[in-house]
RNA sequence: GGAGGGGUGGCCGAGCGGUCAAUGGCAGCAGACUGUAAAUCUGCCGGUGUACACCUACGUUGGUUCGAAUCCAACCCCCUCCA
């Protein structure tokens, strides 16, 4: 890597987010001149991002933090198409409705990386719909048709792949590169955007606008990637055992997004930190030398400091609390996931394995029933020998019973 | 349009008339060891009933058979080659 003195390559250079740079030099120079605009796009696919999403989106974090004006597009016409990158099968389509909902989901998450308004380097959103639902299919051919060859696209991954895979690639999606590569050039002459960033997946799409901006409007666009980024032992970022690692509150306990970062494989640690935080580098280089068990530590900050700025300060500090009470004092933690039951159907009594079903720490019963057999299943702290056994009233403990499934899993059953 | 191959549990992939809820691998869950880590070892891994059982499941629909994921027919879908 070349030396680079903009403060914005130089601190995403330094943390570790390049992967790719259609011109690195170039682009060095131009962030020397001035403030500029970048911006990433987002499918609406989902109700919300997940943890996947997070580098990105850090990547424009440190975009206006450097001075720089932060774009966020949401692919509001372009997710009508489905992107084929790293698919073996097509997408299944989603209908207009899903759409609007899924980008007012994604939506609320960027308020808490990006400082929204209409200062020089405030961040704005746009959406693609805006200029893609209203092309006009002979014109747009033949104004951007021309500059794409099939050559050139076939030799696409996104393609290629498919190809090879003999699934096929209907031309509804074969077009959907064409539409993300008018997106940048539309940008760079709606507000002068010179940089696309994405994921490495993303590359080959990205080059596609950079070129097609030079061709249509002789303007000099950059695009740059970041690392496709998997845990040290190759599994894909963002999965656990209930799903993905959602951004949003609504679709995962602050409680659970805290635990996530918090068990983090001990090789990926600074690698985190220096990506999901902000700490100075020093610091991360300190945390990073822990070694044994003091490495939970460095843990505990990860996940306090990308809980702070995903859910805020306070949400970051109940959380360390709870788990702090739960695993360290073996205490019972009010904050966690509760679920609540009925007093009647306690006062009943109601068989463990079935508890545990309702609380969804199982999927069925048998499942519920295998976990106890295994002497995996818990009610306050002490392991439950028998599935059938009801659990009534007098297991409650100040109105609660708590559950426990493995080591790490706490649900708290309340009689309401 | 012609010829051939194929569609099996979350994924990959065996099975090719009963002993098949279906070998094996991956993923997942639990236990042991640890540090709420990794690696390793052990167990589990469709549903309901705590066993024997029953229900649902091998592209779809029918059929043959005492009995079918396995045989037959039609249909749907995918792939390869030829035109």
């Amino acid at each position: 890597m070349s030396t680079v003195t903009s403060d914005f390559l130089r601190v995403v250079s330094e943390r570790g987010f390049l992967h790719q740079c259609t011109d690195i030099e170039a682009l060095d120079k131009r962030l020397l001149e001035g403030p500029a605009s970048a911006y990433i796009g987002f499918d609406c696919t989902a109700d919300s991002l997940h943890v996947g999403s997070l580098l990105p989106i850090m990547l424009l974090r440190w975009w206006q933090k450097t001075g720089n004006k932060p774009v966020v597009l949401m692919g509001g016409a372009t997710t009508r198409i489905g992107d084929p990158t790293g698919r073996d099968d097509s997408r299944k389509m989603l209908s207009d409705d899903d759409i609007a909902r899924n980008m007012a989901g994604i939506q609320k998450v960027f308020g808490k990386y990006l400082a929204f308004g209409d200062g020089a380097t405030d961040a704005v959103m746009v959406n693609n719909a805006d200029w893609l639902n209203g092309l006009n299919y002979i014109d747009f051919l033949r104004d951007y048709g021309v500059h794409f060859t099939i050559n050139r696209m076939l030799t696409f991954d996104s393609v290629k792949l498919r190809l090879e895979r003999e699934q096929p690639m209907t031309f509804l999606e074969f077009n959907y590169m064409i539409l993300q590569g008018y997106d940048f050039a539309e940008l760079w002459a709606r507000h002068k955007i010179v940089l696309q960033m994405g994921g490495s997946d993303q590359w080959g799409n990205i080059v596609n606008g950079v070129e097609l901006g030079r061709r249509v409007h002789q303007a000099q666009l950059f695009g740059l990637t970041s690392p496709l980024l998997t845990t040290s032992s190759g599994a894909k970022m963002g999965k656990s055992a209930n799903g993905a690692i959602w951004l949003n509150e609504e679709k995962l306990s602050n409680w659970e997004f805290w635990q996530y970062w918090r068990n983090t494989e001990d090789a990926d640690v600074g690698r985190f930190l220096r990506l999901f935080t902000e700490l100075p580098l020093d610091e991360i280089a300190r945390l990073e030398a822990l070694q044994g068990a003091e490495i939970n530590d460095a843990k505990k900050v990860l996940a306090g400091e990308v809980t702070r700025l995903a859910r805020g300060e306070a949400a970051a500090a109940e959380a360390a609390e709870t788990a702090r009470k739960t695993f360290e004092e073996g205490a019972l933690a009010e904050n966690l996931p509760t679920v609540e039951v009925p007093m009647a159907e306690l006062e009943a009594g109601i068989p463990a394995f079935a508890l545990f079903v309702r609380a969804g720490l199982a999927a069925s019963n048998g499942e519920a029933r295998r976990l106890i057999q295994q002497g995996g299943g818990k009610v306050n702290d002490s392991p439950v020998k028998d599935a059938q056994a009801p659990l009534s009233l007098a297991d409650l403990k100040d109105g609660v019973v708590k559950l426990t499934a493995g080591k790490k899993r706490h649900v708290l059953v309340k009689a309401v």
